[in-house]
DNA sequence: ACTGCTATATAGTATAACTAAGTAGTGTCG
DNA sequence: CGACACTACTTAGTTATACTATATAGCAGT
């Protein structure tokens, strides 16, 4: 599906931290993973700057460790206050949702 | 519900296209049809550049209308291409919102 | 050496919504 | 009458977030 970029503004943060709360990850494979779910558009870049703010406001913690197949990888695990940001972020996307279903399904 | 802002990014403009669809409406009223769905913050500012740029890319066709209760009033219809652009939104929506839900259930 | 996959990072751009303010018509109430 | 509230449209400037494009770098296979 074309440019779906948009749509996706405020929602891919909340999307990879739900990604980082299933267990400790790292940049490139939430890139793949958010890609396999159909956002086949998302490219590192963008990812990035999300896991970097994430850090910058202190929603994650970090741990570097080597790889076998590349460069080191930069974990990611959520904190305390992750915790509550991602499920703040389920309940504006509850909210939102619904309304926008709402307009959609009244006639 | 506070702070929704960047979720609606990418929506909004859908939304105020499916209340133009429903019949002949203007700025103002949209704004407030918003506000009753729930989207309290939303602003006529916001619904205004919507709006404007609904017509630059000729979604809709305007009319001028004179009001009892103010300034007159000006009207918004869909066209042909702004029903298609609708019906795109809607298909963009089904992908996005059910993938992320999709993601929200996984367990 | 070259290519491809893995992996992180960042400078610059585009989009879309928000803030804030201005303009203006109509009705109401002290 | 004058102030205020509600209706109604418009626009300049700001902010947030994702994208584009590029750079850097390790490892494996040819």
């Amino acid at each position: 599906m074309e440019n779906n970029t948009e749509m996706l503004k405020g929602v891919l943060e909340g999307c990879v931290l739900e990604i980082i709360s299933r267990g400790e990850t790292y940049g490139y494979e939430i890139t793949q993973k958010l890609r396999e779910l159909g956002f086949t558009d998302v490219v590192e870049g963008t990812i990035y700057t999300i896991t970097m703010r994430l850090e910058k406001n202190n929603f994650v913690n970090t741990n570097k460790k080597a790889s076998t197949k590349g460069p080191p990888r930069k974990f990611y695990t959520l904190n305390a206050a992750g915790q509550q940001h991602l499920k703040n972020f389920w309940g504006k996307w509850e909210f939102v949702s619904s309304k926008i279903n709402q307009l959609k399904e009244e006639d």
